[in-house]
DNA sequence: ACCTAGATGAGAACGATTCTAAACTACAAC
DNA sequence: GTTGTAGTTTAGAATCGTTCTCATCTAGGT
């Protein structure tokens, strides 16, 4: 048996309680193309749930992160991200704009773990590639 | 004739004015063996400049990066962390406790530029390696 | 239909950072 | 050395993303 790829299913079969704010939330993510802050979630939502508040959206998009059906991106200052993607995947960021492009590594890091950091125990890694994006790069004034 | 290394020397090598507040927070960073906060400098020096203030801090440090005198490190959620060793590195960052370390990559990383990405010229890149330091695992209940 | 653990909503609180505007000072020019 | 001024510092307010609090509400098992 698959896993159904639609919001209902995907939350219940997480252990999650299916409520309408969480479905529009994560149908909200299946469904966009991209790398939502809780704010583009929150202010897409609005129209129909003028109600809902800034905290249900960030508790909710924990959650899902805490079961893996979406991925938090923090890159620099700004606000976070999250992603439908879950696969590992890393990540370009133009400097200019803030526009952010996945990619994936040709082939897995070999990190050589330093002396004074002997024994650390490698969960996970992020590549943050940052640079000028073609848009930005048109737009120079040369 | 070499540069030289001490704080006053390294300001007007770069173009900077020379205070007495820029002269400490260089000074601090070049003695301080990590990755200080703003919050680090800022309390660290409270006993030489008690009227100092944070925007100071921020001020002086967005400049000594803007001249590459140091290198700003954000990882994850918290404050950003200020490096004076600005070769090109990555970071080891304990999901625990913070904890942050230095490590080298073997050979550089080979970045394949996505289709929708096409052009996109890359300025550097930052490897952010998550996971347990010996410490933490240490004080595992198990 | 009922019960209760868990979810929601409104707004306050928080921590990091930036902004503002007035007072001050490094340093180049005289 | 004195002066002028562009750049710097300061205190505090403002901002932004995020978390917290707590009273109300509801999903879903019984």
């Amino acid at each position: 048996m698959q896993a159904p790829k639609d919001a209902v299913h995907l939350l219940k079969n997480a252990g999650l309680r299916v409520t309408p704010q969480r479905e529009a939330i994560l149908q909200f993510l299946l469904d966009y193309n991209g790398h939502a802050t809780v704010d583009d979630i929150y202010t897409s939502l609005q129209d129909r749930f003028p109600s809902m508040s800034v905290s249900t959206v960030y508790n909710t998009v924990k959650q899902l992160s805490q079961v893996g059906l979406v991925k938090e991106i923090g890159v620099g200052d700004g606000a976070s991200r999250f992603d439908i993607n879950v696969e590992p995947h890393h990540h370009l960021v133009c400097t200019r704009c803030g526009a952010l492009f996945d990619f994936y590594l040709e082939e897995p890091l070999r990190v050589s773990v330093p002396r004074e950091a002997e024994g650390f125990e490698v969960e996970d890694y992020h590549v943050e590639v940052r640079g000028i994006c073609p848009r930005c790069k048109k737009q120079q004034v040369s």
